[in-house]
DNA sequence: CATGAATGAGCCTTCATTCAT
DNA sequence: AATGAATGAAGGCTCATTCAT
């Protein structure tokens, strides 16, 4: 029989991360993801159950990646909260520098996830979350943060400004370094910008 | 002569909001957005050219109010940069709490917006940014705000984080109060998050 | 506005009895139903759900009007068991003859009929094997029909001897007369085939 | 020398039956009748040329011993032919009670039927009816059965009241006995359904 | 012979847009 | 200006068939 030659699924993810950022997931015909891949259209049905399958597949790889990240951070005691909040800021802009277009798909399709209720990635997604606000009570608690500051609203500000920061860095990245980005959001939310 | 009763373009736009901001653009029916203004389907195309048009003149409208409103607001001499900054937040804030919807077509909808030469939005949207940032120079310049700040890198930090904030607030407007966003934001602006 | 013009809904019916008699309910393309009813492809979904509801509506129809006259035949006093047979039997020619593709459609695409709960088509069957076997019953409780005839046994034999008949007459309408078949069911069911 | 394991062919005709029955030739997919048989996919096509190559073999089969069986039956002297009608009858339920799926392909799927020049099953399917129609012109002949009756009606006829019997029976075996719908076609033959 | 992964043609259906009234 | 019926291009998905092992 014929047998599986590399690894189709994540040529298909690969491809499709491409073609996500490109067009976005509705302008995406699947033939392209497939052509993209190297492989015939409907083998892309061999491996995924439909179009957003992939999409899924894309943000549950991700969050299953930044999960597993947050989760070992957490659980060394030789950093403080906000020396995590900088490993966690660094990782972002580690994984989306290798992959600029995930950073695309990322921040424009979340919309287009499907949220049925066995989807991984929405697991993984509450791991981290849970994680990071115990990353930031943490700092609370060990008076090295701001009391004053709302766990929920900080994230919200932190991961959305990263978000924005990425999208547009991926979008034309020679109009700015990635490294600028990355020590002005640590500057910010170190200091403020005041002088 | 016979005079317009009421202002269906307004009212398109309305329901387009509410349409795009419940479906995203991709799943909004035209249909629905013409049953939700109260017109017929091809009356729609009475007013815009196409689908595109319709969510251009949202950000159109959107841009040029908040252009309009930093154009004033830099001209004014009796605030500071950092005042004008918190003036900005605040002017974020107020137009998206009376629009939710508005909020999460803002943040949502960007990737389908046309970019065609003659687009208004795009001018308002440059316009904005350059009144930004020359907000954020005269800060630098009268010696307010650190000078270490990147003016670009700052800017989208903070536009990302308030639309990340405004559209998890939008989706979920129980969950957590609009204005401990608000503060939070300049909060972290002015100091960091350190003690 | 664009006005309806002559009866498409009719026009589509028509027209898919044509190309599933000719082709069958899964060979048939909705494409040329809809270039024989003579229109655009999309407009058959103006006027059906779906393929199948094209198919349904054409049974209920069928099933609609047998059970009309099946009724109406029930009423009258002035017949016998044995003639509302007969009655029922030309009604079966008359209806085909008029027809014949009809009749290959009746005959062969029972089962691509979808059976939810309130299709039409499946009431108006089951009304019409009440009157039917009502009409049985009546002719043996009036005594001109043999009580050791099973009702049930003798309708599927009725019903599948004309069904085969009439899907073998239209397929091929010059090989025998169809009022040789006519005539041959009532001399059967009347006398049997022995001298 | 190697020796075939079973009988593969059989195999997945028995499999084909059952799965043709199930959900009709078009929505039966050669992946699941290989499931059924026990063997993979392409297996399927090591013993048959195409999925209509199978749904033939099944009404080859059928007709070969419908044939075979009325052959036998018109070379005996000692049976009349009215005998001889009830034996073919006994046989179609004979058959079809040992197989109920079998039944309902046999009603359902003629239409699906390649015609081609050498498909075998055409040929038998002649042969066994001119049998079948020797035996009803020795019938008449003679003079045991009424001359007054259309040899190709009453062929019809009979052989379409036996095939719905056989398909409502074998959907649905507990609602009324096969031995009633058997001794009520004939009884049907015989006499007609007058007192 | 057997396998089952891979292929890709084919079609139903949707819906933005048009147009006759 | 307004309507909503009509259009038809486009693409996601299926599955019979092929083929490399």
């Amino acid at each position: 029989m014929r047998v599986k030659e590399g690894n189709k699924e994540a040529d298909i993810l690969d491809a499709a991360i491409k073609v996500f950022a490109k067009s976005g997931f509705h302008n995406a015909k699947i033939y392209t993801i497939a052509e993209t891949a190297g492989i015939a259209t409907g083998s892309v049905y061999l491996y995924f159950r439909n179009k957003e399958a992939v999409l899924n597949k894309i943000f549950e790889n991700l969050w299953g990646q930044l999960y597993k990240e947050i989760s070992e951070l957490n659980q060394r005691s030789d950093l403080n909260a906000i020396d995590k909040i900088y490993y966690l800021i660094d990782l972002f802009f580690d994984i989306f520098f290798e992959k600029p277009e995930l950073a695309i798909v990322f921040v424009n399709e979340q919309t287009n996830l499907s949220h049925a209720k066995d989807d991984l990635w929405i697991r993984y997604n509450e791991l981290f979350i849970e994680d990071g606000e115990k990353m930031l009570a943490e700092g609370i608690s060990t008076g090295v943060i701001n009391p004053n500051i709302n766990v929920r609203a900080f994230r919200y500000f932190l991961l959305g400004g990263l978000r924005y920061m990425l999208d547009n860095w991926a979008k034309d990245q020679k109009a700015l370094s990635i490294n600028v980005l990355r020590q002005n959001v640590k500057l910010i939310i170190k200091k403020g910008i005041l002088v």
